[in-house]
DNA sequence: TCAGGCAGTTTCCTAGAGGAACCTGGTTTC
DNA sequence: GAAACCAGGTTCCTCTAGGAAACTGCCTGA
């Protein structure tokens, strides 16, 4: 008996998977989130601010990774002209959008947790 | 002059990137958004199914990232004694609170490909 | 002048994520 | 008996994400 080809895949499935791997894309990494989720915090915040902030990243990842989303638009980066130069680092309004779905996810994951340490 | 020290992290910091670590640890890799949103969308797939849904994926990702899935109580998989042995996956009760998280996910991806392709 | 802060860059290294291809073992249909 | 379908497991291989540590260059206050 002959199955439906290999590509029965629906539509919206279709659709679906890209979309996600288009989300992934973008954020995939140890440390986006974390990143985005300060800068959503604090807006306006300088590298060794994020440094701080972000327990255990080095210095070379949150450098890559912030290019990474500024090359995205999800973040700005300023140079300000004060005597030590510094930098400001914040959120853009395209990044923003991704408030939702950060706060969802620090949210399921405490609740995940409070459920595993319960059992 | 000295500056504060290393640790300032707020403890409102500490916990959101807690709760997001906790996430990550359990939604890591390419495939497990795809696995998930395939399951909430059609119950009780099998082995098969899920490879004809998922593009792309080979049979040991779907497997491994099955086993994961199962161990953190995400999905079911139930063998059933039909002739060729057929079995069924399907999203728990727990796997469903991640709905949302998903979705939104989706929503942004598509949101963000438009928004690319406009520029 | 010298330690320390800011903002990175560069180099070196390794574990593990993930793909391709092949194998098993049972069953059913042609 | 050959071919095909289900549900995986196994082996081999590659690539890169990510960490550690050292270095640069500028500025400032003690």
């Amino acid at each position: 008996m002959k199955k439906k080809p290999i590509v029965n895949c629906t539509e919206i499935c279709q659709v679906r998977i890209q979309a996600i791997n288009d989300a992934m894309s973008v954020l995939s990494g140890k440390w986006k989130f974390h990143i985005l989720g300060t800068l959503i915090e604090g807006d306006k915040l300088g590298f060794m601010d994020l440094m701080r902030e972000i327990e255990g990243i080095g210095t070379k990842m949150l450098s890559k990774e912030l290019q990474d989303l500024e090359m995205n638009q999800l973040i700005t980066r300023t140079v300000m002209n004060t005597k030590p130069v510094t930098v400001q680092y914040a959120i853009t309004k395209h990044g923003k959008t991704l408030e939702p779905i950060i706060k969802e996810l620090a949210k399921w994951g405490a609740a995940y947790r409070d459920s595993m340490t319960a059992s």
